[in-house]
DNA sequence: ACGCGACTGGGACGAGTGACCCAGAGAGAG
DNA sequence: CTCTCTCTGGGTCACTCGTCCCAGTCGCGT
């Protein structure tokens, strides 16, 4: 094995642990399987942390960070926001159709950090982060349609991300399509319902507003 | 111990597991302290079941059977529609606030189950269950208030659901009772809303109608 | 070029794990 | 009472787990 410095090996194995969550779960995540699937040696693990619950909170951290990349990357600049909603939640949906086991990782890292002393305080700042990401895309969502929301933003982040959990745990359970995607067009038809046109400003007529928001 | 038939014997090894995972979680639920909770040898659990799956599997199906038991004696019968929706999730999330572990136990068992080779099929009855369930209170809620609904009932249980769902993981994790009271407003708000009052009618058609439409 | 210290590989340890086995106890049938 | 068959207790097996140790190695600064 060539020699790398430790927070590169920290980042190999972390990126390794992943992998192998994704394809095993949490429970399969054992020092043994991620130091395999980085093709390294056990003793090269625990050079660079200190223990396994420590490379845990690692990789939650980053993958925290990198969902949240993710979702604010996929943001679509749709006609209406009833459409934005919508097309949101496809490409999440698309996401989940495309890696499930990788969604499901997520929730069981939830329930794993929830169980494990120490770890209790990780699943607050990942739904703190869950609920920052919902809540700049339904602003940008609205900003971009030229519209504003009715309700605290706040709560309508919730609303999302609770509606996008549920709709994954029923999904990953019956694989239910065409239930899933009308669940999806209720949520886009409620949430797009809670926007209403922004009043026109001064001088700056919606049509001119809407091709600026590009 | 007494010598007990087989039939109770399992009986009470699920009853034990069930009173570890709540504390424990899944993963702690080893044979040995399932045995050790029911106050039993290791030798009666393995008479008993075949192996630990075994017991999984009939735990599970125990579990399914005992919710839908549970959630429809806590029907409420309140004036209109939108209340008796509003306590219904009420009275799931009080539960949920005096037996946290419990319900994330339930969602774990999800987890868990799809991830075991042989057991991939015991989430879809699960969720068909909950569905089931939520689609009976939806129904005699309605009926208790004299109204019908605007939308396919499998549809809104599905919602129904998915809501609970994610309102679980999320309090699961921030215990922002507030935030989940809000949540339930919002949800007890919209489907309610998708319920209108019941055409009083001589032989009732309209009625009839939907009944057909299935 | 060379020594030092960061890094690696293989092996080992002790605690658990699910599964299993077998001698024997004891309740119920005759 | 005695026989039979269900059920029990304790012990054991093979295996996996996280963690640790130590001899050796190789890159880097001097």
């Amino acid at each position: 094995m060539a020699r790398v410095s430790s927070a590169e090996r920290r980042a190999a194995l972390v990126r390794a642990a992943l992998r192998v969550i994704d394809r095993d779960g949490v429970h399969g995540a054992t020092t043994r399987a991620i130091v395999a699937e980085a093709e390294m040696s056990l003793a090269s693990f625990h050079y660079a942390f200190r223990s396994r619950d420590e490379m845990i909170r690692e990789l939650i951290a980053f993958v925290v960070q990198d969902e949240q990349r993710v979702s604010l990357e996929a943001l679509d600049r749709d006609a209406d926001i009833r459409s934005a909603v919508r097309a949101g939640l496809q490409a999440y949906f698309d996401l989940l159709k495309a890696h499930p086991s990788r969604e499901q990782a997520m929730q069981e890292l939830v329930q794993y950090s929830l169980r494990t002393p120490g770890l209790e305080a990780l699943p607050l700042a990942q739904y703190a982060s869950y609920f920052h990401t919902a809540r700049v895309l339904l602003e940008r969502g609205a900003e971009l349609t030229g519209m504003e929301w009715t309700m605290p933003i706040e709560q309508l982040a919730r609303i999302l991300i609770a509606i996008t959990d549920g709709l994954t745990i029923a999904w990953l359970a019956d694989r239910d399509d065409v239930a899933a995607g009308r669940l999806m067009d209720f949520a886009a038809d409620t949430i797009g319902a809670l926007a209403v046109e922004m009043p026109l400003a001064v001088g700056m007529p919606l049509a001119v507003r809407n091709a600026d928001a590009r």
